[in-house]
DNA sequence: GCGGGTGTTCACGC
DNA sequence: CGCGTGAACACCCG
């Protein structure tokens, strides 16, 4: 599921539906994407969501949170006496089912599911002050919109890291540590927007191209927050309810279809930074 | 069967 | 150290 607007979609509604509710009990079905002690988290309350790029904090009122990362394939999916009724997407599949890991016993009946296929996310048990010494936090860059924890990426930040790399511009903007939050399918979607060959070194961008490129990452991530985010693969809101992003993405899975500029040009795939990589030959220079 | 997959991390080579 | 590559994690889908 993620990339920033998948991530924080999923932040707003734990914001909603899980702060204010004391997780009871943790059950642990599958103890691998599960670290840390359940002691630390049941039977107390939780007082905050909120994101940093990719990752997700949880706060609880003991001074102790969840931090978690779902990979490709997590979900988190809560249900009560309210929601239970809610339409489930397939991707839900069956509460609980075959790729639920954990799930987490709240006051009044809720119930939060933590499903993933690969198993490639995880859920750190951490001291609230110490989420900071998780690598994956710890090192991550600012970010566009300013949503989560870090700091806000401006188009002047923005413009002075690429100004100084002479990486390709498309495993550069996807560099956590550089900036925060961009995933494939928007850089991807971002760089055909600004008509900007992935290939290229970020350095070689002139000013207004990097500020078109920057401007393209708002616009497809703006796109995608009204669109409930990208479910491509596995992704679900916290009703376990899908996104819309991937019906209007633009180069992204695209390979020899026409450009949707109607240029005559066709689109490609590639590997950049080992990441299968779609643009226009005709258009992105 | 094979290729490909919204992510991160580590090992290795230059 | 910086940068790039490849593999690993695990499992589904076309």
């Amino acid at each position: 599921m993620p990339e920033l607007p998948e991530v924080e979609t999923v932040r707003r509604g734990l914001e909603k539906y899980l702060v204010g509710h004391v997780i009871e009990r943790v059950e642990v079905i599958n103890p691998g994407p599960f670290q840390g002690d359940e002691k630390n988290v049941e039977g107390h309350k939780v007082i905050e969501a909120r994101r940093s790029g990719k990752g997700l904090i949880i706060d609880l009122d003991n001074d102790f949170s969840l931090a978690i990362h779902i990979k490709l394939t997590g979900q988190l999916i809560y249900r009560d006496e309210q929601t239970k009724n809610e339409p489930l997407s397939p991707k839900a599949g069956s509460l609980p089912g075959k790729f639920t890991h954990v799930i987490f016993h709240l006051d009044k009946g809720g119930l939060l599911y933590y499903n993933d296929q690969r198993k490639f996310g995880w859920i750190r048990v951490v001291a609230t002050d110490e989420i900071m010494n998780i690598s994956f936090f710890k090192s991550m860059g600012p970010e566009p919109f300013g949503l989560g924890i870090g700091d806000e990426l401006t188009l002047e930040k923005f413009q002075s890291i690429l100004s100084k790399a002479g990486t390709k511009v498309k495993p550069l903007i996807m560099d956590q540590v550089k900036i925060g939050g961009i995933g494939n399918i928007y850089a991807n979607d971002a760089l055909w927007n600004a008509k900007i060959d992935p290939a290229r070194p970020g350095k070689s961008l002139s000013d207004s191209e990097s500020k078109e490129l920057f401007d393209s990452i708002i616009k497809v991530m703006e796109l995608s927050f009204a669109e409930g985010g990208a479910s491509e693969l596995t992704f679900v809101n916290i009703l376990g309810q899908e996104g819309n992003y991937q019906s209007h993405t633009l180069v992204y899975g695209k390979t020899g279809k026409p450009c949707p500029r109607n240029d005559g040009g066709v689109i490609r795939r590639i590997e950049l930074g080992g990441r299968g990589t779609f643009y226009c030959d005709k258009c992105q220079h």
